[in-house]
RNA sequence: GAGCCAUUAGCUCAGCAGGCAGAGCACCUGACUUUUAAUCAGGGUGUCCGGCGUUCGAAUCGCCGAUGGCUCACCA
């Protein structure tokens, strides 16, 4: 580092910025590899990071690294004369520089820019990891992402896909009369969903906000409002643990139907993710984790049905609690630590110890329980609601509902979360008044998803961990 | 929140029957007019994650702590 800023000094003294300005670029580098008959023999400007430099007395080769590609320089003496050639020693890997000369071949055949002049545009003070192993430790690559990024290629087409899947969701809603919107992330309540959530304070209204954890209960106060199809892609906040699957904050689309319902979603997610899945891939099948996922066609089960297939344990045998645990029992599997009291949270407990590992292909499950859905449209059997979750390689990839639009069963569904509240239930939803009041002017009968966007890009980019697809994700402060 | 594992040079890692801190790449000096993990000759640049302890002596053993990874719990 210590030679490295001498070495900026030295381009100082020489009248050279060694942090120069804009530099007006012809070609990037795949311009150049991938069109070389029609590039060859032309004179092009390029520009990119330093990634390898190869000296050989009177000549050098440099390997450079730009958004699309690597190219290869090739400086000679004889050609950029003896005063100018030395001035190359300066130069380090992880400089950036801006090139001026003409596309050749090597003798090798290696397709390079021959120098005619060249550069600095920025002077790199700091070393970048080696060349033959890159950086592999994650804890660097995910705290300082830039270095990642300079490093592994594969990490950049990662995040190039990521932009990739938002802008083709964005293009499809918006072609299908979807209205983006944005909607508060500072709440004066947590609702929409089950998640303890980040608390902060207000200093000039001297009063506690919340981060928001879904972005449900807003987008419906458009639909009251006559916005009739509206969505929003939006960061949302969870109080709750990391891991492979689960960052503090991650990116939620969710989208509000006037006069549809939960077929009409699940007829949208098949198609969404269909043409999303085309338009990033090229193709409706995606490879992850080994597993090849056919977004062409989604399997149909309810709840009940998706538990007997996979229990044996049929929900309408039983009229007990009692019974339908004993049978459970007898089965000999184990519920863990899940609410057991009623039929539809042991029906619940079932489907999450014994169906959702083998929901590897896209599937929706149908019809939840109403105990864990406080927010969705009761059916005919009152403990069940129109809501459904569409699950790929056994994980939850969206949730979506014919959402309840009869404000005196929503005033009951709160205050009976309010009661879970006070029993000790921190995720419970709270009461919103000011959302019932937006309910009782009318909210049309209307279909909502909600789509997690990070497992979407993580499933069409086959990454493990959410982390392998989030730029920055959350990190324990170091010290 | 619990368990297991890791942390040594800029990077990737070795060293751990307790005995002078090591390699490759990067870097520095020199050679080389077509290389591509260039090559050749020479040079080690360090808070061995931190603290305490055991010991004549600790990178190595013990305890406490920090950070990270994985698994489990909560959750999407």
């Amino acid at each position: 580092m210590i030679v490295r800023r001498g070495k900026m000094e030295e381009f100082r003294s020489l009248g050279l910025d060694p942090f120069g300005h804009r530099f007006q670029r012809t070609a990037y580098s795949t311009d150049i590899t991938e069109h070389f008959e029609e590039m060859e023999g032309k004179s092009v400007a390029v520009t990119g990071r330093i990634m390898s430099v190869r000296g050989h007395g009177k000549v050098s080769f440099m390997e450079i690294s730009d958004i699309k590609g690597t190219l290869q320089l090739f400086f000679k003496i004889d050609v950029l004369g003896e005063e100018n050639f030395k001035q190359i020693k300066l130069l380090d890997i992880g400089d950036i520089i801006g090139v001026n000369g003409e596309v050749f071949r090597t003798q090798r055949g290696q397709i390079s820019v021959r120098v005619e002049r060249w550069e600095i545009l920025s002077k790199s003070l700091r070393p970048l990891p080696e060349k033959f192993h890159g950086l592999t430790d994650t804890e660097i690559r995910y705290r300082q992402r830039y270095v990642d990024l300079i490093m592994n290629p594969e990490v950049k087409d990662v995040f190039i896909k990521r932009s990739k899947i938002i802008s083709a969701i964005r293009h499809y809603l918006d072609s299908h009369g979807y209205m983006e919107v944005e909607t508060p992330v500072l709440h004066t309540l947590a609702g929409g969903a089950a998640a303890r959530p980040f608390i902060t304070h207000h200093n000039t209204l001297d009063m506690e906000m919340y981060l928001r954890i879904a972005l449900e209960l807003h987008l419906k106060r458009l639909i009251v409002g006559g916005l009739e199809k509206v969505y929003e892609i939006g960061r949302v906040f969870r109080n709750e643990g990391i891991d492979i699957r689960h960052n503090p904050e991650f990116t939620l689309m969710e989208l509000y139907e006037a006069f549809s319902d939960y077929e009409g979603m699940i007829e949208l997610t098949e198609d969404l993710l269909k043409n999303v899945c085309l338009a990033v891939n090229g193709t409706t099948t995606v490879v992850c984790q080994g597993e090849t996922i056919d977004f062409s066609h989604f399997e149909r089960m309810t709840m009940v049905e998706a538990v007997k297939k996979y229990s044996g344990i049929d929900y309408y045998a039983y009229d007990t609690v009692a019974e339908m645990k004993k049978a459970i029992a007898e089965k000999g599997i184990d519920l863990e630590d899940n609410d057991t009291s009623t039929k539809g949270y042991l029906l619940n407990a079932l489907f999450d110890v014994t169906v959702e590992k083998h929901l590897i292909q896209p599937t929706v499950i149908m019809d939840y329980p109403i105990e864990i859905s406080p927010l969705a449209k009761k059916m005919d059997d009152p403990n069940f609601t129109y809501r459904f979750e569409g699950f790929v390689l056994g994980r939850e990839l969206c949730n979506a509902f014919s959402e309840l639009n009869d404000p005196i069963d929503q005033r009951e569904r709160f205050e009976r979360q309010m009661d879970l509240r006070k029993e000790g239930d921190e995720e419970a939803n709270p009461l919103d008044e000011d959302y019932l009041t937006a309910m009782e002017y009318g909210l049309a009968p209307t279909g909502g998803i909600g789509i997690g966007i990070d497992r979407l890009v993580m499933l069409l980019t086959d990454s493990a961990s959410i982390r392998d697809v989030l730029l920055f994700p959350t990190m324990k402060q170091r010290e």
